[in-house]
RNA sequence: GGCGCCGUACCCAAGUGGUCAAGGGGAGGGUCUGCAAAACCCUUAUCCAGCGGUUCGAAUCCGCUCGGCGCCUCCA
């Protein structure tokens, strides 16, 4: 392959070639989630997307550590319990199981995750360092970031203090030296969990749990900090002004990566609005493949528009990559997996190195599946050599896209050997001009949900 | 009001300075087939929101206009 690997950082606001902190070695951080209800799609475009990444940078060799948040306390967790008149520490052990079990339907290999309530110290510690430097004050036992103190505040998501003052529309806390000051830690009220400090009981603000977690478990400079667009302001935004505080020099994060939101009825799908699509009530009616193949048919930089039609036609899709593949399998027989054939290879890696580009890198899988569909239609004569390189193609690609292929692998091969059978006595009644039998073992068997494929090459079945 | 992003065929969507504007869906025509389904072949943007400009050359760069969206408040 040629190409080298660049990505998109949000920071810069420019493409930048890949170079990690350490040879061989990527180090990550994504912005996870708080664990408070269940997840809904637009949470999952960024696991089921960095699963990608994941496998992308594992191909060109990297060892990757991918780490992962689980804000486990917060305000909303808070107002959780009260509704749900459970502890917040099961609120969050709740959602978060029920967020690891929507992983791996979707078929996402799980971060290394990493939990706010277990790194207490480490955040307290960072405050106090913080503190130290002169970025931080105490009021009341909450302590809040000055963000008067950051020349370049603002410079991620391209603003400054003043121009923000002027729109901003949220209710001054008098005690702050400024209106733009955020909370590191907050005093516990009556009655909320808490944990000792310097400062008396309390917790930690939003914002602190990512710069202590992420350095922490990665150290200064790691290779990549991500999350959702929506996440850009205030979130990383003070992240990176109190991580900077705390190194004392611009050395938290070295390429930012923001994926885009998935919206409904062109909103952006969020709680606050009432416009969400859970991952279960989608699984419900369409497959972990098909919402990889909706996300995957845009740019992870763009915003997506969830629609139902789409939807179906992403499962469409889906389902066309299995019945080809399962057809060529029947036809030339099993395939070791193995390397794709050159020219595939290349074209995936320019796809996959200009800052991920799945669609194209589908475009490619579509050309192999149609080369494969051209030789079964022309006949194999002399070409399954070829069909079993591209089948090999096909998989790798699907592969590295984490679609699953198992889908058809409903059968047994106790199955598989009657369905032969029935599809040999089905050919011997054709050949005696016996139809409607044949017809009737079709259309019952299509009851059963097993549709028969006549073609030159024989005949071809398949679950669905 | 401030800061950004986007506008490519009927729909979705790559491409972001230079042979033919990827790919998928849909639609129309054809082939194969006892039929069905699938598959295959052909057709479907002289043009990239509009108007100016830069350039030998732009969908791709610059400016303006129109339209959509995001962030500025919790958010993946």
């Amino acid at each position: 392959m040629s190409s080298t690997l660049r990505i998109f950082d949000s920071l810069s606001r420019s493409l930048v070639e890949f170079h990690p902190r350490e040879p061989g070695k990527v180090s990550i951080y994504a912005c996870g989630l708080t664990p408070q209800a269940p997840a809904h799609i637009g949470h999952m475009r960024g696991a089921v997307f960095f699963d990608v990444v994941i496998k992308w940078l594992t191909h060109l060799g990297y060892v990757v550590d991918f780490v992962q948040n689980f804000t486990d306390i917060d305000d909303k967790i808070i107002r959780r319990s009260a509704e749900e008149r459970i502890s917040p520490a099961e609120v969050a052990a709740k959602y978060g199981q029920m967020y690891l079990e929507d992983l791996k339907a979707l078929n996402v290999k799980p971060a290394r995750f990493v939990y706010v309530t277990e790194h207490m110290g480490e955040i307290i510690a960072m405050i106090q360092k913080i503190m130290q430097n002169g970025f931080a004050y105490e009021v009341d036992g909450d302590i809040y970031f000055r963000v008067s103190h950051v020349p370049d505040y603002g410079k991620l998501s391209n603003r400054d203090l003043e121009s923000m003052q002027a729109g901003a529309r949220i209710e001054v806390d008098d005690r702050k030296e400024h209106p733009m000051d955020f909370a590191l830690w907050k005093s516990a009220k009556p009655g909320e969990p808490s944990w000792d400090s310097p400062w008396g009981k309390g917790r930690p603000g939003w914002h602190i749990e990512c710069s202590a977690l992420s350095l922490h478990e990665l150290g200064p400079n790691f290779d990549i900090h991500a999350g959702g667009v929506d996440l850009v302001f205030p979130h990383h935004e003070n992240e990176i002004a109190q991580s900077e505080a705390y190194l004392g020099k611009p050395e938290f994060a070295r390429i930012w990566m923001h994926w885009g939101a998935v919206r409904l009825d062109k909103e952006k799908m969020s709680k606050s609005i009432g416009n969400v699509f859970g991952v279960r009530d989608v699984l419900e009616k369409y497959s972990a493949g098909a919402l990889r193949m909706l996300f995957f048919g845009t740019r992870y930089r763009s915003p997506i528009d969830y629609q139902e039609d789409r939807m179906q036609e992403a499962q469409n899709s889906y389902l066309r990559i299995l019945t080809t593949l399962a057809r060529v399998k029947q036809i030339i027989g099993p395939v070791e997996p193995g390397e794709p054939d050159a020219a595939t290879a290349s074209q995936v890696a320019d796809a996959m190195n200009s800052d991920f580009n799945t669609p194209a890198a589908l475009a490619v899988l579509h050309g192999t599946l149609g080369e494969l569909n051209e030789i079964v239609a022309d006949g194999l004569a002399g070409n399954s050599e070829r069909a079993a390189e591209l089948y090999r193609s096909a998989v790798w690609i699907s592969d590295l896209l984490g679609l699953p292929l198992e889908e058809q692998k409903r059968s047994t091969e106790q199955m598989d050997v009657l369905m032969q059978k029935v599809i040999e006595w089905r050919k011997l009644l054709r050949a005696e001009k016996q139809y409607a039998i044949a017809d009737r073992i079709r259309d019952d068997l299509k009851q059963m949900n097993i549709t028969l494929e006549d073609s030159v090459e024989g005949t071809t079945w398949r679950v669905g």
